[in-house]
DNA sequence: TTTATTTAGGATAAGCGGCTCCCATAAGTC
DNA sequence: GACTTATGGGAGCCGCTTATCCTAAATAAA
């Protein structure tokens, strides 16, 4: 995987949100039982967007959480690298130590390539977008 | 990093082997300062590249090791793998539990055919291939 | 208004695996 | 026998993951 599971939950609960109508608010739990996520630690991940103005939280009997506009707007990168830090780790294939632009190690221009459309796949796309098209998917497999 | 420093310091130590004149046993210790490799951990990777049958070792003064044909003709996929594991996480991007050939996220398919390319990079051409492509760049620089 | 309930917030600790180092041992060479 | 090098076990560290427990806040019910 190119980022690591807290980054995987944080996508997959974001990506829960947006999916759900409206004003909704869904409490932590519930996001954990639907997406499989440890609840108590999928916890400290929403806790970390709301900081970050990912997420709205609200307490008490009727509250939960819900999607906000600047989440709608970013991309799945930014969430990842603010909830987990820098995410793709920039080295050639190989590792080689002298590899670089100027001195490039066999592999290193093809990766370079592969690199930058990966980064493009995860930060062209808002969450936003991604999650209508991931329902109309869903929509058509029912 | 697609994979973890394990794999990189194997494939670090097998491209240095692969470098070097024939015949000629290098020093773990000696690839270790060369590569900027930890020299104990190195050991356990080369230990474990030995029962492989990727390298040669040979205890007592001069000893040291050499790669062996296997290794060069194998690829740095099939190297790392052995090494730890399997390498490349199958899962789509998103991580979304529903994902799948028949019923795809937003980028799976996108996905999937970079997976598939960075699969061919590390998987296509051999060890002697990529360390002879190197030697060449670093003749060229010097 | 008081109490109970429901929910998020936050600290802490345990588990696990990757990484690193140290030390003793075995197997060679001189 | 002395030295050199790989082998192998084991301890410790660190970061990611997970679980536990307590607190604070908000709402509902009385």
């Amino acid at each position: 995987m190119i980022y690591t599971k807290t980054g995987e939950y944080a996508i997959r609960a974001i990506l829960f949100l947006a999916r759900q109508s409206k004003e909704n608010l869904i409490m932590s739990s519930e996001i954990a039982k639907n997406e499989d996520i440890p609840a108590h630690y999928l916890a400290k991940i929403l806790q970390r967007m709301a900081k970050y103005g990912y997420v709205d939280s609200f307490k008490g009997r009727g509250g939960g959480f819900k999607i906000t506009e600047l989440a709608k707007k970013s991309s799945i990168l930014e969430i990842v690298e603010r909830v987990e830090g820098p995410v793709i780790n920039l080295k050639c294939v190989t590792g080689l130590k002298e590899c670089s632009d100027e001195n490039p190690c066999p592999l290193h221009d093809e990766w370079a390539e592969l690199r930058n459309r990966i980064y493009n796949l995860i930060s062209s796309k808002s969450v936003q977008e991604v999650a209508e098209k991931y329902s109309e998917t869903l929509r058509k497999v029912k």
